[in-house]
DNA sequence: CTGAATCCTTTATGATACTG
DNA sequence: CAGTATCATAAAGGATTCAG
């Protein structure tokens, strides 16, 4: 069962009526064709974002939980610590989230949470999450 | 200059700007590491949809045209005819993309164009697409 | 024009072991 | 605990050719 709460379920829904409601209502006759190149080139690199297998997944999970340490992270994900590294990396790179060091003793601990602007994208990805799985799409 | 429109920018921004007041009430103490677990568990088939280079892009392209034949697609999206052919079938496969053959003399020409399904998965991107672009994540 | 077939290269991901 | 290093494999994408 979903536990998507009643609110998000609302807002998305609302959100793709008006979508749906503005796409019928624009005509498709004589789109330009380089108009239609120029909008894929414009989305293009931001894709990257979502074309990889664990991106998403781990931006959700820290949307979800606030805030994780890396182990927590590799098994609610299940994914290698080599593949979870390269990819705090990127997001880190990307400034997508935010990595914190807690020194403990003879080791440490490390946390990561989205930044503001991570939090941006999970925000713009979510009538998707929400969307396809409450539609059943 | 992006041409996306006021309205869709009207659309997704208000629609963001709910997700982000949403987020903010909601409290992440003691958020249960089993519920995001599932919540990932749940998400994970559909984002598939998604993390691949060329679906993304073909969706668009066709919400954009409405409708578009093998070699336009090909040209605009520069991709190569194998690859294009793939993701054109597992679409169809998918019931998101319809292909309509026309018969011409000795050859045939052949359209594609989006399904209602296909539509909403697009729309469900849409958030992302032009928030995305338009707040420069 | 619309693809299917083939072959090849690059990337992405996974398993395992190891270190501070 | 939090990674890095290394090795191995799978999957994805690209180039080219060919046929209806």
């Amino acid at each position: 069962m979903s536990d998507h709460s009643a609110e998000l379920i609302r807002i998305v829904s609302e959100c793709l009526r008006k979508l749906e409601e503005y796409d019928k209502k624009v005509s498709k006759e004589n789109v330009d064709v380089n108009m239609v190149k120029e909008r894929i080139e414009e989305v293009r690199p931001y894709l990257s974002l979502l074309t990889s297998k664990w991106i998403p997944e781990i931006l959700y999970a820290l949307e979800l939980k606030g805030e994780m340490g890396f182990n927590e992270l590799k098994h609610i994900l299940k994914i290698s610590s080599r593949v979870l590294s390269d990819k705090l990396q990127e997001l880190t790179n990307m400034g997508l989230v935010e990595r914190m060091v807690e020194e403990r003793g003879r080791g440490y601990r490390s946390r990561y949470r989205l930044t503001d602007k991570g939090k941006k994208v999970v925000y713009a990805m979510t009538p998707f999450l929400v969307g396809i799985y409450v539609y059943r799409i």
